[in-house]
DNA sequence: ATAATAATGGTCAATGAAGGTCAATCATGA
DNA sequence: TCATGATTGACCTTCATTGACCATTATTAT
């Protein structure tokens, strides 16, 4: 794309040295002096352009000698499966219903029989322990979410 | 590596010798001015990076011939040893608190890396997505706890 | 023995060095 | 015009570094 503004510039960076590199460390406050702009604007650039969904794993570190970490993930062929699952979610979903996804995941291999459990418990009433109902299985959804999203890309 | 801070590289140093020896001992003075820093700079290494939490036991003696021992912590029983960890995970743990237990149970090989990554992201905030602060540690520490407490009971 | 002194390590609050958030504003294309 | 995305900056949170002052233990002089 032809980058009009600045943010489309950096992307353009950041995604060059991360077509050769995987794995890419910055300091906020250079990147933004080299590209002349304010230091917040790498965070306007990270959240819109490199977040989970665009296949990207982000990190940081504040304080002395702080950085931003981004690594690019490689996505696997089960990408339109999951993507498919992901839809199916909703925005809540009860345990039964986590459950059965469960047992989809594992049945495709994608989850191991230990995993599966340990999904399960995470996902209980009696973990979560929420009063509200809604607002457990709006939670129990944002679990599983997380999950199919992190089962999208493999982190190398 | 990425500890460009002094911090990071005391900590590398001391743990690339715990990785052989279990246990360590030295002069805190020295250590210092062998990393060019000020001495308490090392009780903060050890408060951040050395804690029970993270699997570390530490003890110290002044006065003359004084010293400060870190010894890594082993499972031996590992029921006592879920039920040390229930016991500092209390009603509230941070993120970063997570991350440390975490850690400690891949390093004693009760996670699998993939186990320890997918808790990781369940009790990431963006994840749990709650309004309240307070409420957000509660709920991770619902989590940790129900995940302890399924490693100790599960033994498959 | 006791008292001074030297040799350690401990604590804590101030300061510095990153990165994060959010709401206001600006620009652009439909 | 209006909706969306980009830009900016004030303010916040987290982590690291430093140093003044404190507490404990060992050694030495009386």
């Amino acid at each position: 794309m032809t980058g009009q503004n600045i943010s489309d510039i950096i992307e353009a960076y950041l995604k060059q040295i991360l077509a050769e590199q995987q794995q890419i460390e910055i300091n906020r406050s250079d990147i933004a002096a080299q590209f002349n702009c304010v230091p917040s604007q790498i965070n306007y650039v990270i959240k819109t352009r490199f977040n989970e969904q665009q296949g990207y794993w982000v990190e940081s570190k504040r304080g002395g000698g702080g950085y931003i970490r981004i690594e690019k993930l490689q996505s696997t062929d089960l990408d339109e499966y999951l993507t498919r699952l992901l839809e199916l979610v909703g925005t809540q979903i009860t345990e039964q219903d986590l459950q059965m996804f469960l047992q989809q995941l594992y049945d495709n291999q994608l989850l191991t029989k230990r995993e599966a459990q340990i999904m399960a418990i995470m996902g209980e009433h009696k973990t979560l322990n929420v009063s509200n109902q809604e607002a457990e299985e709006t939670l129990r959804a944002n679990l599983l979410i997380a999950l199919l999203n992190s089962l999208r890309y493999k982190r190398s």
